[in-house]
DNA sequence: TAGATTGTTAATCGATTAACAATC
DNA sequence: TAGATTGTTAATCGATTAACAATC
């Protein structure tokens, strides 16, 4: 029911909802036993999750996809959130484009760069604007989010730019941390930590493919 | 010293590591304390998980920073792996040019794609094939590494070829879970995740500003 | 020596998993 | 009714934090 949601759930949810919605499997329920084996997940864990947002599962049947559906869009996508981009190389670009995220609510509505070849251009019909227009656009936008795809060396100064114009998020794509004053949200994704993961589990495998085939494998899934 | 890295201080080496390279600071030795601060994590964190890899501090003035520097990346970039592109696209490009990956011994050697208007191009150095090649170079190169940026239609399919053509781990961007069997490592990239978990923060600063100022709002980092 | 810092052991916290009762 | 599935409560596991002894 209406339980506080962890974090560790709440990064579930969106992916249970991409599921239910790529699965092209006609059936009108779901249970979390299909969902649990399609991701790799444990059932009971697959169970708590859709339990702490909806209580619309039915014993025996499972749930009702399309309420579930809608369940989890309206507790995902219950904000509206517009952003704005800074730095818009390959990886800005991608982002722009991307269409996924405003099935959250969030949508990018601008870039900003410093090349004079790319202002006034689009991205997937988002205009590309001068660098030096970032702050007044941001205040009278009013956009509280974000997002920084620079090289490192610039991100901690425009981070600090975005926030004085008013920005109070920021998704930081640069590989180095970004500090924020306490009242200031950041996520700062990070490559090499789930490299160094995906690399980690490869050795893991190769040891246990050479050695005797006597060990099971516990595999990380993420 | 030796112990067993769990997953969690693996994903922050990196970041520490990345922290000791940037930091323009001239000193010899830096503390836990510093990183931490620098970092924003726990300093009790720092110094447990630089315990886990090496035995370097010294009571009193912190570590060698060099040495510190040394071992990290001993740790992280001990197994060279050279690693193959499926999908082209802004993302991979991005990916493609991406110089930090060398630091952890890992390379991007090739891409692929379908389309003919990229196919013999280069992207930092690196040729793009055709997708018909795909299995053929992958062998012949002994990749074990795939990853993919492609459209989520394609990502399933392109991971059973990359997995019969002899790769062990796959880093995938599509934004769709990808099943692999038990001998083979994949990590699932999620972009809605980390979203969901900056929006819900910015959420919860939100009302902390508009509430009264009594509550100290905890910030989940990351 | 005194003080700052490391590194370890114990306690807490959070998340996952297991066991089981409820229900259609 | 019987069986499959949900949802909850308790147990386990893993990671973080706190307390403290060791050391330069």
């Amino acid at each position: 029911m209406t339980t506080v949601i962890s974090k560790a759930t709440l990064q579930r949810l969106p992916i249970y909802l991409n599921c239910l919605k790529t699965a092209d499997d006609a059936s009108e329920y779901v249970s979390a036993t299909t969902l649990a084996n399609r991701l790799g997940f444990g059932e009971v864990q697959v169970r708590k999750d859709l339990a702490s947002i909806c209580d619309a599962g039915k014993p025996k049947v499972g749930y009702l996809k399309k309420e579930l559906v809608a369940v989890l869009e309206n507790y995902l996508g219950a904000d509206m959130n517009d952003a704005v981009l800074v730095g818009v190389g390959h990886l800005g670009k991608a982002l722009m484009a991307y269409k996924g995220f405003e099935e959250y609510g969030f949508k990018i509505v601008a870039g900003f760069d410093v090349d004079p070849a790319l202002i006034g251009r689009k991205v997937a019909g988002k205009e590309i604007f001068s660098a030096d227009r970032m702050e007044t656009l941001i205040r009278r936008l009013h956009i509280r989010i974000g997002i920084i795809t620079l090289p490192k060396e610039y991100a901690q100064e425009t981070a600090d730019k975005l926030i004085q114009a008013g920005v109070r998020a920021i998704w930081n794509f640069s590989p180095t941390y970004i500090m924020v004053p306490d009242n200031v949200a950041v996520k700062n994704e990070n490559m090499a930590s789930s490299l160094a993961v995906l690399v980690r589990q490869l050795k893991e495998l190769s040891a246990a493919e050479k050695g005797s085939a006597a060990h099971k494998n516990e595999k990380e899934r993420g």
